[in-house]
DNA sequence: AACAAAATGTAGCATAAGCTACGGATAATG
DNA sequence: CATTATCCGTAGCTTATGCTACATTTTGTT
């Protein structure tokens, strides 16, 4: 199925991602990384996972519309990735009910969070300004990988 | 048109993106960037413009297989990708002939290459191994501003 | 020149992410 | 409790990126 390939496409992504963090096997297909659609949808994951965490944590509950506020699109788009981060049993969501983080959800935003909040310290710490470093670290956050991440924390604490 | 809209946003994104180098006027719509197509769009053309300069420079000429090769896809979305690049002129080809770079595209690849090579550069400073910034950098770059840009510069030239 | 091989184009399908328009469900308010 | 406003789902369109299968053009060999 297409699903359990953009599935495995994930888990793989979450491996790499957060250093191998994840317990979970996968089979590491070869070609992953040139696949840009499959890149693209995961970073979406990443970034809905990160949103939705953020705003339970700010307000109590996620709605379709905070996202859909978050991220400046419809709340139609919204739903259907709602729908499929569901699928990928990242999310939890029920008809005209505020979205949630399952366990396995929960566990990638917050790798996903602190990688992001390490790109964030780091860029201003090399000297860029707050919001230049906020705008750039969320389009770089998705492509800093184990060794990089390290890297910036090394700066970070010496 | 939706193509005068890309197009629009491509240039804007230029302008943004090599720190205001290129002179073309363009009208700021005030929502682009949280329009996850367009802005993937882009980095789509950054990409291509990109391997497209070098490719020539290493081989002389770039053909549709060379680019399907080098970012592992078919030659069919090559082919599509080129003609758009082609409608947005950043690139020049004819049916069975070699791909080549317009000149607005040749500048545009002039500086999407540097901004990569200081990323490279910048994450090798830092570093970071050889293999991973060469992974790493091929996504950050896109979203690397100027003001991070001259932050890494900076950093390499005290 | 003819044939085979390689390169490119075209048709048609899938998925991801964007939209508007419309309708149904929930919540707030008189 | 009824009405209104807000929220959310569905239908259906668009563009961007992927694919396979097949057609066509160019190139290379005999």
């Amino acid at each position: 199925m297409a699903t359990e390939y953009a599935e495995s496409i994930l888990l793989w992504q979450q491996t790499f991602l957060i250093g191998g963090c994840l317990k979970e096997k996968v089979k590491a297909r070869s070609v992953p990384f040139s696949k840009t659609r499959n890149r693209h949808a995961n970073e979406t994951a990443e970034d809905y996972v990160e949103a939705v965490a953020e705003i339970i944590e700010e307000s109590g509950e996620c709605r379709v519309l905070d996202l859909a506020r978050h991220f400046n699109v419809s709340h139609v788009t919204v739903s259907r990735i709602v729908k499929r981060l569901q699928d990928q049993q990242l999310l939890y969501s029920q008809p005209y009910r505020p979205v949630d983080l399952t366990p396995k959800g929960a566990k990638f935003a917050k790798r996903v969070r602190e990688r992001h909040a390490v790109v964030l310290a780091f860029l201003m710490a090399l000297g860029v300004d707050k919001s230049s470093a906020q705008i750039d670290s969320e389009g770089i956050e998705h492509h800093v990988g184990p060794k990089t991440l390290a890297a910036m924390k090394r700066f970070l604490e010496p």
